[in-house]
DNA sequence: TTCCGACAGTGGGGTCGCAAT
DNA sequence: ATTGCGACCCCACTATCGGAA
C-alpha cells in the first residue's frame, strides 16, 4: 500500500468531526490493507509507529526538506527505513539518524511529509487515536467492538490484536486471555473533589491511601518474576527488592496491581522525585538501591494460580489479595458504608495527608478490574491548594489554540518588589477565557518574542495547584506541581498577589 | 430531550542516559 | 566535564460526540 493512501485518509478523518464517519474511514482502509501491511498501518492510523520511539524530535524535525513531486513511498518502505532509523546508536549516531531522516523526508509529497512529521512527534492531530482503531477495526471486521476493546487491554497491543483478527477473523479473538508474564493495561481513576462527592456516587466503597510513587504490575510465574509501568514498559532489572517481595509471598503463580514508593529514615514517604530518579536508573541499580530502596504495596489482584480475577467484584479481588500478601506489603484502607459513613471516609483521609500521602482512591467494592479503562469506579481526592499569581508572559498556542495566547508564565512577589516566575500552565481555560486572555495580554504587552510575548505584571490570576517541588529551573528553588487556571482576578492587583516567602512557609518540607 | 461516559487534544516539570560539544 | 535532547515518569482540564437515561 502506498502510504500517500494513508496521509489521505489522515487528513480525510482530521476534516472529519463525526466519530462514526472517522470509524467508517479507518474500517474501509483496514478492511483493504494487504495481510503484509497490517502490522503497519494499523499503528500508522492510531497515530503511533509500530516501533515506538526512535530517538526522533523536534532537533531532528526542524529541518526544512524539499518534498519530492510524485509520492512512490511504500508503507513497507517507510517501515524499513525507521527500523534503520531506530537501529543507530553509538557515537555519531544522531548525526546518521538526521540524515537518514532527511533522506526519508526528501522522497516523501508535501502530504507525506506532514503526516509523518505527525507521527514522529506523535502529534497526528487527527481526532482519532487507539479508541477510534478499535471501533474500525471491529467495524471492518464484523467482530463485537467491547470485544475487541477486552483484546487489546489483555494483549496491550493494537497491533498485535489487529493482526490475528484480520487473518483469522472475530474467533481470534478468544486467544487473548489473562496471562502470566504478558502485561495488561492498568485500571484508572478518575478525580472527585471530595470525598463527600466521591461516596455519593459510589456509596459504599473501599477507601484507600493514594501513594505518589510509580504504578507497577508485578508478574510472578514460579520463579520468573516480571514487573512493569503504566505504560507496560519492563522495569524488571531496576528493582531487585520488588522481585525479592514476590519470592516472599505464599503462592507461587499471581499478577498483582500496586505502587512503589520509598521511605525515609523516620519512616516519612520520599517525595515522587525521590522515587522517580530510583525508578529512571538503570545503569548503576546497585548504587540507586542503596540510596534509594523502594517498596511495594499492593491494592489489587489480577490473576492468583491460574485464577483470572478481572471479572470478580472488587470486595472478592481483595480477599484474595489479603490471602496472597500480608498486611504490611497492602495499601492501608477501610470500608464505608454510604453517605452515613462518611466522618470515617473523612477521618481516613486526614490520617493519610497527616502520614505524608497524596490523598485517597474510592473504589466501588462491587466492580470489576476495567483494564485500560479511566473507570468511574475508582475516584480520587487529593487537597487542592490555590494561590493569586501575576501573569509574566504568555506563549501562543497550537493545534485548536494557534493564535491564541495560551501558555502562562506565572510569578510570585518577591521581598524586592519583582517577580519570581514560578512555572506555567495551560489548564483549565474556556474557550472564552482563551479569548479574553488573548486580547488582555495582548494590551498589556511589551515585548514580541515569537514564541509570545512578554507583559507588564499586571494581570492577577487564581491557579490551583497540588503541591510545591524542588526546581533548578527556576530561581526560586521551587516550582508548582500540577498548575492550573481557576479564574482571572481583576479585582486585584499585583501587590495583592501572594508572595514567594508564604508559599515556601506553606510548604515546609519542600525546603527542609 | 437531557445527561454523562469516553476520547482527543493541549501542554506542564522532573529525572535519567546518551551523544555532542 | 558540561550541555542539550529524547524518553518516560507523574499529571489536569476542556470540548465534543454519541449512547444512556
Amino acid at each position: 500500500m502506498l502510504f500517500a493512501r494513508l496521509a489521505h485518509v489522515s487528513q480525510e478523518i482530521a476534516a472529519t468531526l463525526a466519530r462514526s464517519r472517522k470509524t467508517a474511514l479507518l474500517a474501509e482502509l483496514f478492511r483493504g490493507a494487504e495481510p503484509a501491511d497490517v502490522p503497519i498501518v494499523i499503528p500508522y492510523l492510531a497515530g503511533r509507529l509500530p516501533q515506538g520511539r526512535l530517538g526522533i524530535g523536534w532537533k531532528v524535525l526542524a529541518q526544512q526538506i524539499p518534498p519530492a513531486r510524485e509520492p512512490t513511498l511504500t508503507v513497507q518502505d517507510i517501515d524499513t527505513r525507521l527500523t534503520a532509523i531506530g537501529a543507530a546508536t553509538g557515537p555519531g549516531s544522531q548525526t546518521e539518524r538526521k540524515r537518514l531522516v532527511a533522506e526519508l523526508l526528501a522522497a516523501a509529497t508535501e502530504d507525506e511529509q506532514r503526516y509523518l512529521l505527525g507521527l514522529l512527534t506523535g502529534e497526528v492531530r487527527q481526532g482519532a487515536l487507539d479508541a477510534l482503531a478499535v471501533e474500525g477495526l471491529a467495524a471492518a471486521t464484523g467482530a463485537p467492538p467491547a470485544d475487541v476493546r477486552r483484546a487489546v487491554m489483555l494483549a496491550g497491543s493494537l497491533q498485535t490484536v489487529a493482526q490475528a483478527i484480520l487473518t483469522d477473523g472475530p474467533p481470534a479473538l478468544e486467544r487473548f486471555r489473562l496471562t502470566l508474564g504478558r502485561s495488561v493495561l492498568p485500571m484508572l481513576a478518575h478525580s472527585a473533589s471530595s470525598v463527600t462527592e466521591a461516596v455519593a456516587k459510589l456509596g459504599t466503597c473501599a477507601v484507600e491511601e493514594k501513594l505518589d510513587g510509580i504504578r507497577v504490575q508485578l508478574h510472578r510465574d514460579g520463579d520468573d518474576v516480571r514487573l512493569y509501568t503504566r505504560t507496560l514498559d519492563d522495569i524488571t532489572d531496576r528493582l531487585p527488592e520488588l522481585t525479592a517481595a514476590a519470592r516472599e509471598l505464599a503462592g507461587e503463580r499471581f499478577i498483582l496491581d500496586g505502587e512503589v514508593i520509598a521511605f525515609d529514615e523516620d519512616g516519612r514517604p520520599r517525595s515522587f522525585q525521590e522515587i522517580s530518579g530510583r525508578v529512571g536508573s538503570r545503569v548503576d541499580v546497585a548504587t540507586a538501591a542503596g540510596q534509594v530502596p523502594v517498596s511495594p504495596v499492593f491494592f489489587d489482584a489480577l490473576s492468583v494460580d491460574g485464577q483470572d480475577l478481572l471479572d470478580l467484584p472488587f470486595a472478592d479481588r481483595h480477599t484474595e489479595l489479603a490471602r496472597l500478601v500480608p498486611e504490611p506489603m497492602r495499601v492501608r484502607r477501610t470500608v464505608v458504608n454510604g453517605p452515613d459513613d462518611l466522618p470515617e471516609a473523612e477521618r481516613f483521609l486526614s490520617d493519610t495527608l497527616t502520614r505524608g500521602h497524596e490523598g485517597v482512591v474510592l473504589k466501588a467494592l462491587d466492580a470489576p478490574y476495567s483494564a485500560g479503562r479511566r473507570g468511574a469506579s475508582w475516584l480520587k481526592v487529593k487537597p487542592v491548594h490555590t494561590l493569586d499569581l501575576v501573569v509574566l508572559a504568555a506563549e501562543w498556542g497550537h493545534g485548536r489554540r494557534t493564535g491564541k495566547l495560551s501558555n502562562l508564565h506565572l510569578g510570585a512577589r518577591s521581598a524586592d518588589g519583582s517577580f519570581a516566575m514560578l512555572g506555567k500552565t495551560f489548564k483549565g481555560m474556556t474557550d472564552a477565557m482563551l479569548t479574553w486572555q488573548t486580547e488582555r495580554l495582548g494590551e498589556l504587552a511589551v515585548e514580541d518574542h515569537g514564541w509570545g510575548v512578554t507583559v507588564r505584571p499586571e494581570l492577577v490570576v487564581e491557579i490551583a495547584y497540588d503541591g510545591l517541588q524542588r526546581s533548578t529551573r527556576y530561581a526560586a528553588g521551587v516550582t508548582l506541581r500540577f498548575a492550573r487556571v481557576v479564574r482571572y482576578r481583576e479585582d486585584k492587583s499585583p501587590a495583592e498577589a501572594d508572595t514567594v516567602e508564604t508559599l515556601l512557609a506553606a510548604h515546609p518540607e519542600v525546603t527542609r
